[in-house]
DNA sequence: GTCAATATTTTTGTATACAAGAATGCCCTT
DNA sequence: AAGGGCATTCTTGTATACAAAAATATTGAC
């Protein structure tokens, strides 16, 4: 049922909802939108149901949709689990992964140590995102990187502004060098651990977090 | 906008997709259950969202609804998953559960005891469930909470067979011993190792799903 | 002037109607 | 008889229409 024009509209939503167009607590109006968007109620309100799938929107019954960015608390928590998911398949992948996976992770490495000395956030960010996924896939646990992927996606525009701080993508990168290292020993736990800290919302970055929330809300 | 009818059409389905009144592959057709709920074909496609959000249907666009049951490996490696989420849930447990939750988790496994010692394996499946409820609870992470349930609760179907077998309940019951024990000694590793060997599939307990898989399938 | 009850207006939820794409069957060709 | 192309039929996706619930405004009493 995935149909043309409701797909896009949940995903043009999406990213008004990400770039701070709609915000926490705003109400959806069904009619305004289908206007807006040149077609009915009905492919809206499915958009609306996708949404709400995905945690972005929050459906009331007989008061309509409305956006949910999480608060503070959420966020964290979010954070808590992202982080021990990849831990998980750290742990996994210590003992599954393969020579030409290894292999990946550290090309993905490189580019992002080149990132790092040209100073090129963005990129870093790309090659980061690949780093990541790689390590989802190697945990050999298909439903697990689903998983995975979709908390990733939903954290991606609080993790973004992480990294545009002095110091972080440095830090970042030996992070980044102690979870290949433990996963080449075949030490899953280490880069459990490595993986745990490296996602962890901590120290700094807690600071960090909490300011760019700041921002999102005006 | 979860609706009235929409809601319990997609209840009322999900429970025919348990049942085994459908299995996987089905197509399910908008206007013969329409018919047969007595409503329009509007709210049976909401239900069918509510449903692919879950994962119990697959939308394919222009093609319809069909029922996705997971096959051997992906139960395989939902299990596994539970099993690393209950492990979380216990480590982080291990530094923040409450007195009194741990109260609670002994009131349950003493009534799981006297369940085992009826011999009634029902009975001791509904505390077993509050065993794990708490657990959730007490890792302290909300989000983290609901996507245990989340799975715990598409995995049901599933598991309740696992403990309509010789000894189960004695070792299941043992397994829960271990975990209080650690919890009280505020030690989250132990009980983190010792929920990933309670909740994962290994040995006897993979033939007796494989089994119960078949069964499912005629 | 304030509060409450009621009337009005919005807005959601559902039904029906219509349009377009997919599946099926039929006929024709080779 | 087998394969391909075309027409028909069925099914999904979208629009519109209507009913019921919620929100809002209005009126009246104190």
């Amino acid at each position: 049922m995935g149909q043309r024009r409701a797909d896009t509209i949940a995903e043009e939503l999406e990213e008004r909802i990400f770039d701070g167009t709609f915000s926490d607590g705003d109400r959806l109006d069904e009619v305004r939108l289908a206007q807006q968007f040149g077609v009915s109620r009905t492919p809206l309100r499915e958009a609306f149901q996708r949404l709400a799938l995905s945690g972005l929107v929050e459906l009331i019954p007989r008061r309509g949709a409305f956006v949910r960015q999480p608060g503070p608390v959420e966020l964290m928590e979010m954070f808590e689990v992202m982080a021990e998911l990849e831990a998980v398949c750290g742990r996994l992948a210590g003992k599954r992964i393969s020579d030409q996976a290894l292999a990946e992770l550290n090309e993905a490495n490189a580019k992002c140590l080149a990132a790092v000395e040209a100073q090129d956030s963005d990129s870093y960010y790309v090659e980061n995102e690949r780093f990541h996924q790689i390590l989802y896939r190697e945990s050999g646990n298909s439903f697990l990187r689903q998983e995975a992927c979709k908390l990733h996606k939903r954290l991606k525009p609080f993790r973004r502004q992480q990294l545009r701080f002095r110091g972080r993508l440095a830090q970042s990168m030996a992070e980044h060098e102690a979870v290949v290292k433990a996963l080449t020993a075949g030490n899953g736990e280490a880069a459990a651990a490595a993986l745990r800290d490296h996602v962890a919302v901590q120290g700094e970055k807690f600071h960090t977090l909490m300011a760019s929330l700041r921002n999102a809300a005006e």
